[in-house]
DNA sequence: AATGAATGAGAATTCATTCAT
DNA sequence: CATGAATGAATTCTCATTCAT
């Protein structure tokens, strides 16, 4: 069956893929509403039958990446007992995800700043899911089992997610060639050190 | 003396000082030349005697604050012998930095993803005088002198620059109050240890 | 019995009345079709089995209340033989039909001079049967019968029908309280007077 | 001299008379913006350098024309000491006003019901000096200096205005030819003998 | 250099209407 | 008759840039 609603979900994800491949080449600022319609092919008005705007269809499709990536990660982080195994596993989610869509991974690490009605994509969608309090919970539990030493859970966990999202955008930008998974042990180790104290 | 090159540059001051405020906290593409004009109490038409055009005009300032970090960074690099020194000298100066006019760098930490034209900021400015750049040389020259061990120097620079990066960004998200300078040493010595193997 | 028609004319009142209070309420050009059909619970495209656009809908409606009121007022005036019974039961019966349907007369009183593609509304129905040309009748009945002095008989039927709609649309606007029968007999001594002499 | 500013004022003229032409003959929802635009030999642009939006244009012709309306008839009464005189010589100048410039009173007329953002347009201006409240003072003070009987003050200045009000209307629309002036002082005899019981 | 009104290309958005189911 | 996704023409509005003063 050929229903109205299979319709309009193909719809929606025919334009959810051209709107990241278009807000990854040229920024969200410099996509037109039309741009996406023409890469969807998709009627001009039918933009707004399915987003209110192309900062809701931004914003959407940022929060749905970013919390599902937050999400798995939390799934990664529970399935392992100790932090060398959870930072493991994360990371090889976050890297083998990238190898698998870098366009939607490209959107989601390189949008967090961006100014999307006066407020920054990153701050929008700071829900308790989001990939760094992930990390946060993550490396605070350790300090409390005392697998690692204690210190600042804010600023260990800032140098942690930075890292592995700048390794993730060194990718991105051409300074690290061909697949991330293959890098994700070695950093995963490196991220456990720096902690190790 | 108020000589005609002083007033010029006393308004360049205001513009570039009106632009960074309006970029940091809109973004770049919802700043018109308009807000900038009106925050540096300069007429519309005034802009154009200074500045080509906005895109020139963001550009202008990212480049400035970009090399000048790199190249402020590679002076407290070359000053230094060791790698936990030469760290720790690169991060106290990118934190006081940071303490010193957080608007600017905020600016410049945040926009290189950011479009302009149909080129990003940070691909743009890609100068051997770039904080990565300075980072990595600093990284791979700990290898080859054998006071760290071998790996992907790429790969590590990410890493460690990401951390660094990361730091200052969880400071401008609120997430880390206070003072970033003293926090420094911890960061660096962190840094370190990742590297160390 | 439920029968076909039935279904249909239901449709249709639910369609005019919905249509009534937005256009009152918003004004006609700032309905939309989508308004009108969420207010009816109906869906957009059956509103096109009942009207061939909003304009024939706004028109029909309009004319409908229009005509209705003049082939009411000129029952009442047939059913009296001296002018003040026959402003008295004219006035009676329209403010005593505005208390009724408040919403109905408040779109009739006030679409008067509202655009429609390029032509008045007013200018649309402006049949033998409009309220104006039925005052204007009875007005120029009492010169020719010498009820009253003669004048200009345009001037005397605008300022009566003027003096009875403003009254309504006092009413509409909240200056006057309450319902406007009570204030019927009054009116129309005054509008009497007016043209006694 | 030829100042900025003049050529700014010409500008805002010329747009006001194109918008009051448009508005007349095809209605505010009906007129766009280029229409204006071209009419006034003004650029699309130069229309919100003068303007925020259509509707506040809209909205500052009918302010200035209805209180530039209530102010001046209020002069006319306060000019005078006797209930007759003072409608005479309201009504003159309202007619004679007409026939001056009848597409600005026309549009003020005949816009007091069209809805601007969900609010009418006559409710928008309904300042102590809008004509009906001019209409409203004069009455309450003849009442209450005896010279015509006590009636409902609202209901009286309602019947008063809406019968001057509709002879300029039926002159807008056709039904009374020639200059509206002429039948002021027969207009202002057939109110008073309406109010003077 | 400074000023700010004028310009107009370009973008977002709306909404009546159609039509396949 | 009912449904509501799709369509795209038409409209409003923005804003970088120019230029006469």
């Amino acid at each position: 069956m050929n229903t109205r609603a299979d319709r309009a979900s193909e719809t929606r994800y025919r334009i959810e893929r051209a709107a990241i491949k278009h807000f990854v080449e040229q920024g969200i600022g410099e996509t037109t509403i039309r741009d996406i319609a023409k890469t969807a092919a998709v009627s001009l008005g039918a933009m707004y039958n399915h987003y209110d705007s192309k900062e809701d269809l931004a914003f959407n499709i940022f929060r749905q990446g970013f919390e599902d990536a937050g999400r798995r990660l939390r799934k990664c982080a529970e399935a392992q007992t100790t932090l060398p195994n959870k930072l493991r596993d994360m990371i090889r989610f976050a890297f083998s995800r990238f190898d698998e869509d870098p366009l939607l991974l490209t959107y989601v690490f390189t949008s967090r700043h961006i100014h999307l009605g006066h407020r920054r994509l990153g701050r929008l969608a700071d829900s308790p899911n989001n990939p760094y309090a992930v990390f946060r919970v993550v490396i605070a539990d350790a300090m409390a089992r005392k697998e690692i030493p204690n210190t600042d859970p804010d600023l260990a966990a800032s140098l942690v997610t930075g890292a592995v999202i700048q390794a993730i955008d060194s990718c991105i930008l051409g300074r690290l060639k061909g697949k991330m998974i293959k890098r994700a042990d070695e950093t995963a180790a490196m991220c456990f050190r720096l902690l190790k104290g």
